[in-house]
DNA sequence: CGACGTGTGTCAAGCTCTTGACGTGGACGG
DNA sequence: CCGTCCACGTCAAGAGCTTGACACACGTCG
């Protein structure tokens, strides 16, 4: 550990901060929910399911950001731990609407509590203006690595409005497994 | 997939923002990573290596953000591709000081080509000023996320200076799984 | 001088996630 | 009316990472 080597471009890479910071909050929201016996993806999906009811499998994967799979194999543990209720059959397509069980809907409220108390941690230092900022430099930031990959939506994606809503969850999580043909 | 649901309390979620821009980052970066046949984790390997030579493996597992295993694994395979070269003997302590070969340094020079594209499209919308904005809030909650586990106050300073730099990689990069005992 | 704590490298095991491919049900478009 | 395309769900396999535990070296303190 020689005193060498100040501050290098990495530490002013845009991208190694959105690591660091992605990594961080991992790893806190992970502890925060071990109590509760949940890990992340458990929890986004409660999560996107108590905001939004009725969503399907793959609709929940792309809410947090993982694959379809992934999402069902969660989906499944949940569903044994009568947190969340699939039906057998689908009523309209091939997708089955999940809604959170009473059971479900207390662990989402501990571990949403849990969660919050780590979001607010981590903005402690940052005034509202700059959370607020924050969080639309961040959707643009997204936005604007979702679009030229393949060919999507291109309009948007700077704007600090984030015209999503009306598809599952929201337009600029096409990610993670697209697939260009 | 009806257009139900408008947008809800998860779009004002600094923390959805941050996962939902890393997840892009981390797909746009191994998208554009795959044509150097390289994976994330080693890219950053090789970044961390050319930046601060010399760097032990644990030192590139906290800059990596990995855990020293992992990063073994990472380093081991870099070595047999022969972009790396590791002493066999250590010459101070245990750690064994890492550095890259000519043909790394290659790789890393196409690599880092290619990072840097994807990072500036992600930043094309942004500004110089709200990029270095973006940057400083990241570290900060970064550094806010990472002192408290649960037991230090809520005052840290995390500021935006990064007072790190002569350890291995940067102060804030804590450890991935402390387990307090 | 010897004991302790810290940091590092390594091995082994387990798990989760990703990649790839398949079959099926609905929605267009000819 | 039928063919094509797209989306959802599922199975299987593989790789990657994390967890847990061990042995060794250095610096420090009693």
């Amino acid at each position: 550990m020689d005193g060498r080597a100040g501050v290098g471009p990495l530490e002013e890479s845009v991208g190694y901060a959105l690591k660091q910071a992605a990594s961080a909050l991992r790893g806190a929201m992970d502890a925060a929910l071990r109590p509760v016996d949940l890990t992340v993806p458990q929890y986004s999906c409660l999560e996107l399911l108590g905001q939004r009811p009725g969503l399907s499998s793959a609709d929940l994967a792309r809410g947090a950001f993982v694959t379809r799979q992934a999402m069902n194999g969660v989906l499944r543990g949940l569903q044994e731990r009568g947190l969340v209720t699939r039906p057998a059959s689908a009523p309209h397509g091939r997708a089955l609407p999940t809604e959170l069980t009473p059971a479900g809907r207390a662990a989402l409220e501990a571990a949403s509590a849990a969660v919050r108390a780590v979001e607010q941690r981590m903005l402690t230092a940052l005034g509202p203006a700059a959370r607020l900022r924050l969080r639309e430099d961040l959707a643009t930031c997204a936005g604007a690595l979702a679009g030229p990959g393949e060919g999507a939506g291109t309009g948007e994606g700077a704007g600090t409005g984030e015209g999503a809503g009306s598809g599952g969850v929201s337009a600029g999580a096409r990610r993670l497994r697209p697939r260009r043909r």
